[in-house]
DNA sequence: TAAAAAAATCTAACGTCGTTAGATTAGGGG
DNA sequence: CCCCTAATCTAACGACGTTAGATTTTTTTA
């Protein structure tokens, strides 16, 4: 056992690395490879050392989802840059979707059940707050009022997802899925521009719903 | 020789019943109920008999999603009423979400990775069908060419599945997220319609991207 | 109808998982 | 040096998917 040389290392920063290994564990191998035991093997402790610093292993997971909510948030910063409104938005859309592509495993721990609803979106939060600034900026560039906000957003958020989805669960490819994001965003948008804008494309193509509740 | 026959016929009531109970199972408790172990109980055998009728657990599994996908489509051609094209539309669109919301189960396995993605793929053809079907017959009613058809059916495919996940992720309530999807699908059908028709509202709100490829 | 062959079904086990209790070891203060 | 406390490990529990081999039931044959 080379406990001695371990404990030379680092003493206080188990916790770190344990979810530094379970993270790197689990994009390169995937869920099914993210046990508790293979996680002490890989940072040289035995199992009940995780139990220590994590309740149980969906303790574990959650920090794993958190922190991939902030990369995720990160990422789309990232190439926020200064352009366009509807550019902005488009590159952010695509860039979630280039997100999905590169950390399957971690996009479908954060979107997968093992989380709870509620913890999924506290940790989802500031990424869709960044998506209700975008269409903030976006409403007001182009004078368009949208019916409701939120529900506005929810359609973004939601539509990533779906977008994203097609290519992670292997629909169609990855890069093709972030064409198709971006083609999806540039559509809702313009229809939310052709909406606002009374002319008669409206006529005939909305069903029987009102707009807000 | 009639007993040959009369056993074939009882071992398919024990697949068959395997199936049910197995999709039962998975409804109403979750895929963490969805034992081998359990569904043997419950119909009344031990455990190994599953592996009479299947390979493993996953090809159990990929029955329950095939018979999910069939399910599915059954309900979208229930609501696919005589009306207008966009109407129908629509409606299809709320119905995809509420089978999601109706089945969160079934419908997380459906879109979950432990069937492979080409097994998934044929499994949902059908109800992608008919979704390019609708496209279509919406095309022409409207008399508006989309820059590529397969790249709008698999927008809205993806757009479905993310206001269903909305649901049954619990990010919003299920009958949220079917007005969510009508809302998508009437916006994106706009958009499309005034992407078609070359008026003003396009400039400065398109990305760089070139249409197909 | 009784033995032999075949099919159906069960028991028991393997190795894995998450998790916990109790033994064991290590480090610091008398 | 020894004790005490904390850190760490060993061993186990029950449940999982899965398989091999024994056992029971059914069919065929003499």
């Amino acid at each position: 056992m080379p406990s001695s040389t371990r404990r030379a290392r680092e003493r206080a920063n188990i916790r770190a690395s344990i979810v530094e290994t379970a993270m790197r564990l689990l994009e390169s191998e995937g869920a099914a490879a993210l046990t508790i035991r293979r996680i002490a093997a890989d940072v040289e402790y035995t199992a009940p050392i995780v139990y220590q610093h994590f309740a149980n292993k969906d303790a574990l997971v959650l920090e794993l989802v958190v922190r991939g909510y902030d990369q995720l948030l990160a990422e789309l910063r990232r190439v926020d840059e200064a352009s366009d409104i509807d550019g902005r938005i488009v590159r952010v859309a695509a860039q979630y979707v280039r997100f999905a592509g590169e950390h399957p495993h971690l996009y479908q721990a954060m979107n997968g059940t093992v989380t709870s609803a509620d913890e999924r979106r506290r940790a989802a939060a500031p990424a869709i707050d960044l998506l209700t600034e975008l269409l903030d900026a976006w409403s007001e560039a182009h004078g368009v009022t949208l019916p409701d906000q939120s529900d506005a957003c929810e359609i973004l958020w939601g539509t990533l997802h779906g977008m994203a989805a097609l290519g992670y669960l292997g629909t169609v490819g990855t890069e093709r899925a972030q064409r198709l994001a971006e083609q999806a965003c540039s559509t809702i948008l313009l229809g939310w521009r052709a909406a606002g804008s009374a002319n008669g494309l409206r006529a005939g193509s909305s069903p029987r719903s009102g707009n807000s509740g």
